[in-house]
RNA sequence: GGGCGAUUAGCUCAGUGGAUAGAGCACAGGCCUCCGGAGCCUGGUGUCGAGGGUUCAAAUCCCUCAUCGCCCUCCA
């Protein structure tokens, strides 16, 4: 609908201005939104004041020399006004709306899907937490959200691939395999000295455990290398299958797990810093490699090889996002902490050094969570291991609660996740309000074919029938779904959904309680099952990309 | 000290330069002989942190300031 406005407009500023009453150059793709207010149409449009700006005329004006050359091929307005500063305000026609309901039926669990994506191939990278240890609840978030966008970014028509890196290098690793080789002594009986910086959590230990149930005590006098090579790959791959699990069961699925050591093979991240020196974006220091990153806007240039010729995490961060780009991504999506930010222009500063775009990596922060158990904060220190973890909360308040609250924000801005409220099944839980609209349309639905009807194909309806005021409500509302699809897959902002949904299940809930779907006049009942009908559909069709399961009965 | 972000109703937050700034929660009162009451309806509050600027139009863009948070490793 708002294309075919927008391409009146055009059609009615050119001819306007080929006829001299307007003198512009090119014309200004009209801006077009859907009012706030009835008395100010269904519709309305910008566009004369933005060109009034440019052409040094009043405003009012311009909107009449427009208005005046709309040609209304396919008679869908009731009329047009300028009002206000020089707004363009468009009244439909009642009956064009019922018309919008077509594309439902025609596109069914597809509805709201597009093809702007074109095929090309993209990368969401999320998650990508250090595998020594299990996944907490400051994780989930960013796991939700980078789920979602990849989700969100497939239905719009994008070749998706989700990734998980996995940092397996580094000296944390072998502190995770000395911290279980500690506790696996101990656990043997001798006395040791836990360093405070060693992981704590519980978990370290029940590793130990399995070690000896499946090793037994050889490791005792093992000198360090052996030690090392057992327990540093042992612990790592059980927290990686640990934190699959998790994911899985908060509906989390990878297409691809990317591990960082296989960047190391064949001297990979060596060899890529010799071609950036040619390159001559990395200089040396006394032993020390620093890559020019202040070329790109960076406030500081950055260590890519230390003093002590280990390379650091950037420099395999480097490595890393040039095999994305190597393995065919035309975009990358990144997902980090937004702690992380800091981290940002030396990104965009490496990908830009290895010949990219600028604009074909987009990095979403996500902020913290506050976690609070009826209205307190649950205290958390990694330090200490004491962290409620992804599991927990997935097993406590379930999957559709927890995904769906991890929504309700923005990515980048704090969120408040009350255990308590996730937990409730009541009116505090918003999850509930958008599983109920569906479950009830469902039972409707069922009602009507208990009492022989049954959801009519949009030719058998008699459009005029739905006119309500509810009713154009909630078709406008449906014909907008769409539209949230392609805004929220171009700002990368998954929250849109959810407000979305909140307002469509409102407005259906309202005229659920104001009239009756299933009556006694058969065309009107038939007429109503299927907008009702559609209303599941678009409801089913977003709880599906959220990840959130579409109940027919709760 | 520098960088980034935030500041909108009692609370938690939406708001893509547009008309009278919205939603949820909380609070108060009402609504089922009827398709699911996990629902609906009715109530009201804003110095959009402050000040300046840009323009037909600013919560939105620019500058200054205040407060809060995060970052400022040759950690990952």
């Amino acid at each position: 609908m708002k294309e075919k406005l927008s391409i009146l407009l055009e059609e009615a500023i050119k001819v306007s201005s080929e006829k001299g009453l307007l003198k512009i150059e090119e014309t200004p793709s009209p801006g077009i939104e859907p009012t706030k207010e009835d008395a100010f149409g269904d519709y309305a449009s910008n566009v004369a004041m933005v060109i009034a700006s440019k052409v040094k005329t009043n405003p009012r004006k311009v909107a009449e020399i427009i208005v005046d050359h709309l040609d209304d091929r396919d008679g869908i307005l009731e009329k047009v006004e300028v009002a206000g500063p020089g707004f363009i305000n468009f009244f439909l026609r009642e009956d064009v709306w019922v018309g919008l309901l077509e594309d439902v039926e025609k596109q069914g669990d597809r509805y709201g899907e597009s093809s702007v994506g074109g095929g090309r191939r993209v990368q969401v990278e999320f998650v990508s937490a250090n595998p020594t240890g299990p996944l907490h609840v400051g994780h989930a978030r960013g796991a939700v959200i980078g789920d979602v966008i990849a989700n969100t970014l497939r239905a719009v028509g994008y070749d998706v691939t989700k990734e998980y890196y996995i940092n397996d290098v580094g000296n944390q690793m072998n502190t995770l395999g000395l911290s279980v080789y500690l506790r696996y002594r101990e656990l043997l009986g001798e006395e040791v000295d836990f360093p405070p910086h060693y992981y704590q959590g519980r978990y370290i230990q029940d590793l130990a455990a399995q070690v000896i149930k499946t090793q037994g005590n050889k490791f005792l006098n093992a000198d360090e290398k052996d030690v090392l090579s057992f327990f540093v790959p042992y612990a790592a791959g059980a927290i990686m299958d640990g934190i699959r699990d998790d994911l899985r069961s908060f509906g989390v699925v990878f297409d691809n797990y990317f591990s960082e050591q296989e960047l190391y093979r064949n001297d990979g991240v060596a060899r890529l810093i010799e071609e950036l020196q040619e390159k001559s974006f990395i200089y040396r220091e006394g032993n020390t490699l620093w890559f020019r990153t202040t070329d790109f806007g960076d406030e500081k240039d950055r260590v890519v090889v230390r003093e002590n010729g280990e390379p650091t995490y950037f420099a395999a961060d480097i490595a890393y996002h040039r095999n994305k780009y190597e393995r065919g991504f035309e975009e990358i999506i990144d997902v980090w902490g937004a702690d992380h930010h800091g981290y940002l222009p030396r990104m965009y500063a490496a990908i830009q050094a290895l010949g990219r775009e600028k604009d074909t990596l987009k990095v979403v922060l996500v902020q913290l969570v506050n976690l609070l158990r009826g209205g307190k904060p649950v205290a958390m220190s990694t330090r200490s291991g004491e962290f409620v973890t992804l599991r927990e909360v997935v097993d406590e308040v379930g999957k559709d609660a927890a995904r769906y609250n991890f929504l309700m924000r923005r990515s980048d801005s704090h969120l408040d996740f009350d255990l308590e409220i996730a937990k409730k099944q009541s009116n505090e839980n918003p999850v509930y309000y958008v599983q109920y609209a569906h479950a009830r349309i469902c039972s409707i639905l069922k009602t009507a074919h208990e009492r022989c009807y049954s959801v009519p194909r949009y030719g058998e309806i008699e459009p005029r029938l739905l006119k309500l005021p509810e009713e154009i409500m909630l078709i406008k509302y449906i014909s907008r779904y769409p539209e949230v699809v392609g805004g929220s897959a171009q700002a990368l902002e998954p929250h849109r959904f959810t407000f979305y949904l909140n307002e469509l299940a409102a407005v259906f809930h309202s005229y659920y309680n104001k009239h009756r779907v299933v009556g006694e006049d058969a065309a009107l009942s038939s007429a109503r099952l299927f907008l009702v009908n559609a209303v599941g559909i678009v409801l089913r069709n977003a709880l599906r990309i959220l990840g959130v399961t579409a109940p027919e009965k709760m």
